[in-house]
DNA sequence: GAGTGGTCTAGACCACTGT
DNA sequence: CAGTGGTCTAGACCACTCC
């Protein structure tokens, strides 16, 4: 036999999606639907937290239990790695237009925060396989969170590790007070001799972490897509590690494949 | 302040991730636990709840709580597309050799489960949208689940749309019984005619429902990946549309984008 | 059957949100 | 300040797992 809490739960969730509780709307009161049903609050409550996790409903504390409406998303299509790169061989000023994040998100620079940290790391035995390089190598670790001012929600929280020999050469690189740079990462590089061939997304889906949650503004019921990306250089050489962690109820990633034609 | 939970998960997930409970090691018993820290069981509970939903520990019931080891992963290419398509122009015998589930898992035929079923449905707004057909449009849906019986949860559910009157031509296309197609549905769409050109797929993440992590055997704190393919012909029309589900915590999606070389 | 986690209750008190 | 959800308790009883 399904719990109380599944049957509510059900229940509230057939009300939802035929409409009865439309988008936006604020659900009864907990004490109420607690007579209704006729169960305990903490049961009550438990039937919310089902709803909740599967992204239905929106828990407002003081305030009261509300529908979920969509969340506008915002599109990161591949399409942006070769805009980017493009981007780097422009005039300065060129370079200064709005960036890539204007670009997948459609808002305006003055929409936006914008974060960056720099601090110094050293390759854990993850990002040294994954850079081809010794355990111990020496990084650049740089932290970036873009966020929406009108949401007040981050949309994209993330972390780029760089070999420090490689790009020492230009001392401009290595200070956060440089940031945003215009151009980004790939004329960052391109200072240095660097260009870049190939990006390589690998795509995995989890809950957040506390830690995660809050520094994203996520809520409750809200999975979080982490993407690593690997940059390649010219030479086969991975210069770039980035993990880029994202909502997953206002992000979608687009890529497409463009597939051989068969032999006429 | 932060929540008694909270400081429980926050002390519980340190000892997991410094290694003193180690991958695997099942946690002191929820008594003993709620002892330990002076709290109410219910209290403790919900601290593991969290590190549940974290995907840290694992609650079997009857048995313990135990700090979750690491997934392997399936790997799911967009190389997969062109060899899949490659696969439609060889003759029966050599599609029936080990098809494109075996390559993204590395498990053999024998350890798959694999389910079909077809029925017929009409085109939604949604769908609609997503093939440039009128609202009301007969549509073909096909939903396969593809299991793997060693480890006895679902690997991957997808639900695939084709317009009907497109590949009707072929009754052989119309029935399920003909699953699984030897050369899949490039090979299925070529006896109608059809060449596919490129592969859009648009990937999000959320919560499961109950239902989809009923069918996919996810337990609590993984999320699902959700995958919309969308398939054009060389003609530059929609042919096929599916969703495709995934376990979050056992699926690496990879995608690989070449950029154009800079003029030297 | 002994030991584990899962559900549920009734009630107290705290914290946030709006007017 | 009234109304809402959030946390917490102590204790009862149920369901699953393994020996």
């Amino acid at each position: 036999m399904a719990t109380k809490y599944d049957r509510i739960a059900a229940d509230l969730r057939r009300k939802i999606q035929s409409g009865r509780f439309g988008p936006g709307e604020q659900l009864p009161v907990e004490t109420a639907l607690k007579d209704e049903y006729n169960v305990s609050l903490l049961t009550l409550r438990r039937a919310l937290d089902v709803l909740e996790m599967e992204g239905l409903i929106e828990k407002r504390h003081g305030h009261g239990n509300f529908v979920r409406t969509r969340r506008r998303r915002m599109r990161r299509s591949t399409d942006r790695y070769q805009w980017e790169k493009d981007r780097a061989l422009l005039t300065e000023a060129e370079r200064r237009a709005p960036g890539v994040v204007e670009r997948d998100t459609g808002l305006a620079h003055e929409d936006l925060i914008f974060d960056a940290q720099f601090d110094s790391t050293e390759a854990d035995e993850d990002l040294a396989d994954a850079f081809g390089v010794p355990v111990g190598t020496p990084l650049l670790r740089r932290s970036y969170r873009q966020q929406s001012r009108e949401e007040d929600a981050s949309l994209v929280l993330s972390t780029s590790y760089l070999v420090r020999d490689r790009i020492a050469s230009n001392p401009d690189l290595l200070s956060a007070a440089n940031e945003p740079w215009p151009g980004g990462t790939p004329h960052q590089l391109y200072t240095v001799g660097i260009e870049i061939d190939r990006i390589i997304d690998e795509v995995t889906a989890r809950p957040p972490s506390a830690d995660e949650a809050d520094a994203l503004g996520i809520e409750a019921g809200v999975a979080l897509i982490v993407l690593r990306k690997t940059s390649i250089d010219t030479t086969g050489q991975v210069v770039e590690v980035a993990d880029v962690l994202m909502a997953g109820d206002r992000t979608q990633l687009v890529y497409t494949t463009k597939l051989k034609r068969w032999p006429t």
